[in-house]
DNA sequence: CTGAAAGCGCTAACAA
DNA sequence: TTGTTAGCGCTTTCAG
């Protein structure tokens, strides 16, 4: 097997000190351009690679990044996902993904193990109780969610505009006629469904007509649990025109349960989703949705992410991104 | 901030050595029960965590596994990665997640990356060029595709009974009636997708019937191509009756260019799809396909890398699971 | 500009 | 049963 070189081969096949070699490969130091074209020779020649786990030891940390996530199953989450690793890659950072499930158990129980390897930073995508001040010294990054507490000094907060998400998704129900909204979320409520909630009420207030309101909570943003939560609103003999829902799986599952009663969509009931994710707009009746951007949420936190691990000030501790309507067959 | 405490630290407070909380730390060599009852008391009343970094630097390895995948976007991959992540977790294992977007040279990169992290082990699922002999001396798991040259000692295959998916797939079709069969695979074309053209071709060998068969091969997997690729074949002016899909998203695309030209499904073509990821059980018309068992994948190659980090001999290095056909209603 | 040497936190001989 | 100590590979003073 191929041998790993040590940083002490190195400096005996290039004939200076390891103190050199480890300059000249984080560039900082002097050094004379011809030891430099040595070394870089050796290197290259066998193909050395720093081994990590001692650079880190000394310089307490790791170019790993933490990415705690509810759900990588979920496609708005693993667009995301996806797309910081491949920036992070380009930075030279690994990420470790930790799915929550949800579970504050679970994500102090990942904050532990990140901790202990010692990663650079920290990306938090929605849910969760985020972290507290002074509980573990790191930049954080919280996509989708605000933190509880106060934030900490080294952290960025990005969302999409959910508030005029939620306006813009009630205001196209209104528009197209609906007059019995039904506005579709999950209990757990992050910051970023409260937003939108208000951005919902915020549209029925303009609109100075005489609306009927009411709110449908279902326990998570599955498919299943939005399907059900529909299913027995009607059977309790609710009746609706419009539903808004928290994600786009919410708008399916109340789809899902419109066609399975028999009721037509968008004649009869019209819906509206969140995020516009693929399915969304290959589903049975393609959804009208309001888009986030997630790659400008990545690209973004990416950016943020080296500010604040380089220690550069960042422009601002908040960003709101813009978001959009997607009108497609669910409203008419 | 939280001082973070080192083995000293502990051996001080509970006034034994070093070499004892260690001891205790990872309950090997002997020590009384007394001094076992002290240090865990300090450390859990400190919540002391030892420093992964040092002692990777000793052991050369870190209680983490690589997980090489082409896109985490994909449900498919999505659930598997999930699952694995949390069984191992509950193992102490952490996961670091690398998309190659099916470039080698990505691959490459990352395996140097996870090279000199000094990782434990890697899962390389679906696609890829593999891991060579001698390149790095890990255990590696596949899943959904076989390492093209020799498998290494210390690795396990683990993949779906893909022939025999293939052969139900095509199976279903023609006893539902078609006679003018279109395989629609992507022409990257990892040993999996070979496999499934095997029980196509099986199929249609063993029902004796006199059928047409075509090939259409397209870039990727993905909605996209599959949608493009069907529109050309019919616009060729090509008929055919049944075709059977390398993925989900493929046999999505293919219906939605079959909706798109006014072609019937089921009555005029029939679809079949492979993966049963959730969309396809909510599409418009709801996607007859094959079942992949994702849960035995992940779980079965957890328990396998578990055993191959623990030197102990594995039962065999190529596994089977079986699939299962969902009749749903792009079939009659 | 370069080298020698200390030490990051931990494990594993080797002694006691 | 426990303690002492030598590194693991690297960065970083401090001298030269």
């Amino acid at each position: 097997m191929k041998q790993k070189l040590s940083i002490k081969a190195i400096s005996e096949l290039s004939k200076v000190s390891v103190a050199t070699v480890s300059r000249v490969i984080n560039q900082n130091g002097r050094f004379s351009a011809e030891t430099e074209r040595r070394v870089k020779e050796v290197i290259a020649q066998y193909g050395y690679v720093p081994n990590m786990l001692a650079r880190g030891l000394r310089t307490n940390q790791l170019p790993i990044i933490g990415i705690i996530v509810p759900d990588i199953t979920n496609e708005f989450f693993a667009q995301i996902v996806l797309d910081m690793q491949m920036l992070l890659f380009d930075h030279g950072y690994s990420v470790t993904i930790c799915n929550t499930n949800e579970s504050e158990e679970l994500e102090r129980m990942h904050l532990k193990a990140l901790g202990s390897h010692n990663v650079s930073g920290l990306v938090y995508i929605s849910g969760g109780r985020g972290i507290e001040e002074n509980e573990l010294d790191l930049p954080v990054v919280y996509i989708d969610r605000r933190p509880k507490g106060r934030q900490t000094t080294r952290s960025v907060v990005i969302e999409s505009d959910n508030e005029q998400g939620g306006y813009l998704a009630t205001n196209e129900l209104i528009r197209c006629g609906c007059r019995k909204l039904v506005l579709l979320i999950d209990q757990f409520g992050p910051s970023s469904r409260m937003d939108r909630l208000r951005g919902y009420e915020k549209a029925v207030h303009e609109s100075a007509l005489s609306m009927e309101v009411s709110l449908v909570e279902v326990t998570s943003v599955s498919y299943q649990d939005a399907y059900d939560g529909i299913i027995r609103y009607m059977d309790a003999g609710k009746t609706f025109d419009g539903i808004a829902c928290g994600t786009d799986w919410m708008a399916i599952g109340a789809l899902s349960a419109l066609r399975e009663r028999g009721v037509r969509v968008p004649q009869d009931v019209q819906v509206v989703g969140f995020d516009d994710i693929s399915t969304a707009s290959i589903f049975a009746i393609p959804v009208t949705t309001i888009r986030q951007d997630t790659k400008a949420m990545a690209s973004l936190a990416v950016e943020q992410m080296m500010k604040l691990l380089e220690g550069l000030p960042v422009e601002r501790s908040q960003w709101i991104l813009p978001v959009e309507l997607v009108k497609r067959s669910t409203t008419r």
